[in-house]
DNA sequence: CGTTGTGAAATGATTCACAGCT
DNA sequence: AGCTGTGAATCATTTCACAACG
């Protein structure tokens, strides 16, 4: 599956182009791995980085980072590499994350407040601005410094702070309803934790413990010995 | 990618028969889903359930259906589809849940709470029967129900308490020595939530927050409508 | 007629091989 | 020598097409 740029003859933002055409699904999930281990390579001290250094620390192919990173253009050199600084900042273009997302956590049950606590969001770029819960008990309250409203007042708040993505923890019976009434009012991506397909006019991206535990299950059943994303 | 069965010549028990051969690895993160598909329509009543109805559910083609099934021997009958319960007995053994999985949770901060009161576990035969934590603060208290006891008694409780499988919520820069104690002491297989590639050799399964979030903002920002696992 | 199971074809992704640059 | 970029080849997965069954 594949997913495809819409954009007519081709996006053109700060320096980086992508020509209309489309990028491998398996790519863009590495896309996010690649972003990370530069960061740290930067970070311990390296200017420049080449294809099978970052493939090693990662277990993948030199020649498929090199074919994941082509869909951008040249933008590395021969008998040099990749500029690190400048490789980075293409993933984080490509990626999105030079735009501020503004999010909201919806359920503030266990996993919700997990969400709330979690730091890494916040150094990406993803700014949790509120929760809302059903729950009166919990309502009013402030967690991890994010105030946690009235579900009542869900449309409001997202229309009026323009919010874009949310992070649906709510009971697997409410998902479905919940998300579509994010939707309708203005989200435009979820990251839904409860195990049920949501059909929305939406980006949706799941979380599915039971299964990533499933898929563990079975991996210790058969003897595999290898690594899986879940 | 394959996951191999290195069983010989055959894996034989209660009833259902797995050839010595390949499941492809998307087969095996469908089955997950058939499952708890398959479940939620007997409990609506189904006695008997198609590819075709299964597939609509979740939106997977009926043929793909049929294939993923068809490595289990022919167990669906033409003109009449799958028998409902049968069906969920295989993909249990399948998937390995009619062991009785004895599992840890490694870190006591908010992401290892939530696991702990995470009630589907239980339900599908995860028994979480401890958590551990370097914080003394925390050590000595019962979470949900779940005793939480120091690093320095995690050995010991793996091999006297049996322990398969470990959730690993602890920071980054731990994970990777943690994990080699866990395997060490007979642990086979980790759920790792630090976004960080493990090398052991154990079954690892990783759920990645920021890569879930980072792959939900490339979705939005190049405008895709279309459903992903995170 | 609706359904399964399955070879064959089509599609998709990874790996190979190597030209060309530094 | 070490490296990127990429067409070609290989490998994996999905979809098609249809025979056989209920």
């Amino acid at each position: 599956m594949h997913v495809v740029f819409p954009f007519l003859p081709s996006l053109y933002t700060s320096g980086v182009m992508i020509e209309r055409n489309e990028i491998p699904r398996p790519t863009v999930k590495r896309l996010s791995l690649y972003l990370r281990e530069v960061e740290r390579l930067i970070e311990a001290g390296s200017l420049t980085i080449s294809s099978r250094k970052l493939g090693e620390k990662l277990d993948i192919a030199a020649t498929q980072v090199r074919k994941d990173l082509g869909h951008f253009g040249q933008i590395g050199r021969s008998g040099i590499g990749y500029h690190a600084v400048n490789l980075v900042s293409t993933l984080r273009e490509v990626l999105g994350l030079n735009h501020n997302w503004r999010a909201i956590v919806v359920g503030a049950g266990n996993i919700g407040r997990a969400l709330l606590a979690y730091p890494q969001f916040s150094q990406r770029g993803f700014h949790i601005l509120a929760a809302f819960d059903e729950d009166e008990s919990v309502t009013g309250e402030v967690l991890d410094g994010i105030p946690v409203h009235p579900m009542e007042t869900l449309e409001d708040y997202i229309s009026s702070e323009d919010i874009q993505l949310a992070l649906v923890a709510v009971p697997d019976s409410a998902a479905q309803s919940v998300a579509e009434r994010l939707v309708a009012a203005g989200v435009h991506g979820i990251l839904n934790f409860a195990p049920i397909r949501l059909h929305l006019d939406a980006a949706v991206v799941s979380v599915d413990l039971s299964r990533s535990m499933e898929t563990l299950a079975f991996q210790v059943a058969h003897g595999a010995r290898e690594d899986s994303e879940g």
